[in-house]
DNA sequence: CATGTCATGACAATCATTCTCAACAATGAT
DNA sequence: ATCATTGTTGAGAATGATTGTCATGACATG
């Protein structure tokens, strides 16, 4: 039964900080940065251990890497910013109705589903695109 | 600019001959299996290209690994059973319109999304849990 | 403090995917 | 039909994330 270890307490309080998606390479790089060492084989475990307690949410960017961070509980989904990773977490239930409506129609049961949005967030649009004022 | 040759053939009657996801090493393999052999780079690079031009669609599993699935053209969504691998195309709106909605409300623009559900067809349900007649 | 586990970490192993680059082959011109 | 051009292929190496191994280390309790 989950012990209270130095790194788990590190990871914890390091995904508590952090407000966007990052990898297990990163949250190790971060921890290592932030001098306190934690092996990466720990990281992996312990955020994977997380991620099934529900704790942390994993998202999976095209390559198939893994991201990870800490969410409110319960479901939902995300709208995420493509360039500065900014994290909109989405609560409505208009998805879980599709699937439903779905899953009924074409006759299957224990449907989960996954739904993300990914987009650019104002700031970085008017960063990258030019503000109101061009021309 | 795209040559026609035996590997693209091969692989392009391979996935219109296949209704399921299947992975690049698996497509690589039932190539073989055919005596049909193509390099595994080549699959790679063949289903990727597809995948680019929207001639298949591309499905990441929970490990990150990709499968491919020859599929209608435009935008849609897919709902596959975890046991037989059993697709069904989605084309409706519903999504569409909650990805937008979302996005407006956030102010973000440029929204991709993602929606993909997972199931258990009818078949596969009564064959693992049993016929209306149990008990 | 002793002690029993569970946890850790360094490193090897796995595995999908990508890269490299010389040999090949599809296509168009002659 | 033959040739030249140039995109394509394939075998294997390289990459990179993730997982497995297992001896050592450290919580939490008696």
């Amino acid at each position: 039964m989950q012990r209270m270890t130095r790194q788990r307490t590190a990871l914890a309080d390091l995904l508590d900080g952090t407000p966007d998606f990052r990898s297990a390479q990163q949250l190790h790089q971060m921890l290592k940065d932030a001098g306190q060492n934690v092996g990466l084989a720990t990281v992996y475990r312990t955020v994977q251990a997380m991620a099934e307690a529900g704790d942390v949410d994993v998202l999976r960017i095209e390559d198939g890497e893994a991201l990870y961070r800490r969410c409110a509980r319960g479901h939902h989904h995300h709208l995420v910013c493509r360039e500065c990773g900014k994290t909109v977490e989405l609560a409505g239930e208009a998805v879980e109705r599709w699937a439903s409506r779905i899953a009924h129609e074409h006759d299957f049961v224990d449907v989960d589903h996954t739904a993300e949005l990914v987009g650019t967030c104002r700031e970085c649009a008017t960063r990258i695109y030019g503000g109101g004022t061009g021309a």
